[in-house]
DNA sequence: AAACTATGTTCAATATACTAAACATATACG
DNA sequence: CGTATATGTTTAGTATATTGAACATAGTTT
């Protein structure tokens, strides 16, 4: 960030994906309808305990509202140039699937970033015997599902399970949520 | 966070740990001596603009001074309990290194999560060959080389390369950085 | 010890964030 | 059409964030 963020736009943004009026925003987060109005066009410079009470109105957190621009994921390589990285990114049900790991790798190892919008899920079939997936929580907070097992697990946290039944990821809250899941296929076929 | 951010404590172990005096971040920042005080004692609700030039002067990111204390990383499972996962956490030269992955899969696939602090470099020595690490930036920006090819990678960012060379991870900025590493050896031994 | 320097705190003045109420504009409804 | 409702903007007043200067305190130097 070059300059101080400019956070009216991103505001305008959430309230409008949520269908929020300015007044019933004001009631949830506690600050004046005006107050509003002149942060959303950029007319004053709000204080952080302001833009905290509108985050928590807004059902996101403060983070998500002083984000610039998300800057573009890149994908790098110092190997061999045959060995080529791939930058396939698949939207469904809410759930943007990035595979990071190359081709060559497909059912083999997999690495991926998940990235759920709110309420948004990602069920799966059982895999090959054996097969293991790897969850570490990047942002927000997600449920994961496996067979009769399950856990909620928040940014930080790492999770591991057999993947060889029906298994779902779930991000239950109004925020969105990223994950860094890899996948290890048949890892003792010996 | 349940109320708003108290960001006194941050910035005071900021510029401590920087040995900066008031009157040096106030030069630095453009934020008067008096405010930095009282906001440092968390008498004033300061905006947003003052604490993003606060950032600025201490050599951080806005997120950084806003970030509550950070919540502990836990580590789960789902798979059956003969398969403990560790918590092992060694920090060496301003490198915090947590091995997610069990014990069980040491010199098989090797999950980490690597926290570095501003300047904080990791080295290794040659991995059996054909051996491959994969990266995902999560939080600042690093500089890897391995062997005579190196990149810089930054938030968001996914890297992979052969380590059977020797290769090191570098922090090159004034600000932390938070990298996940996947380590996988020996691939092809078919 | 007195005088000087360096650091952080408080004070009085000012700029501005924030609010309640009035205003503008549009759409629905009789 | 006129009235009512619903939305966002502007206005005037108040609370407070921000500042430069004065103050407090400790450590050094002579």
């Amino acid at each position: 960030m070059e300059n101080p963020p400019m956070i009216g736009k991103n505001i305008q943004k959430f309230r409008g994906a949520r269908g929020l009026t300015l007044n019933v925003l004001s009631e949830r987060s506690g600050v004046s309808k005006a107050m509003l109005s002149q942060i959303e066009s950029d007319k004053v410079n709000p204080t952080v305990a302001t833009v905290w009470k509108i985050a928590k109105g807004l059902g996101v957190e403060l983070q998500d509202l002083l984000d610039m621009e998300t800057q573009p994921k890149r994908i790098f390589s110092l190997n061999p140039a045959s060995e080529v990285t791939s930058k396939l990114e698949k939207t469904k049900n809410g759930v943007t699937i990035q595979i990071l790991s190359p081709l060559s790798m497909v059912e083999d190892l997999e690495l991926y970033l998940l990235t759920f919008e709110p309420h948004a899920s990602l069920p799966s079939e059982p895999h090959f015997p054996g097969t293991q997936e790897f969850l570490t929580v990047i942002k927000g907070t997600v449920k994961v599902t496996a067979g009769d097992n399950s856990a909620e697990i928040r940014k930080g946290d790492f999770l591991m399970y057999h993947c060889d039944v029906e298994h779902t990821i779930t991000n239950e809250s109004a925020q969105p949520a990223v994950v860094h899941m890899v996948v290890r296929y048949t890892p003792d076929r010996k």
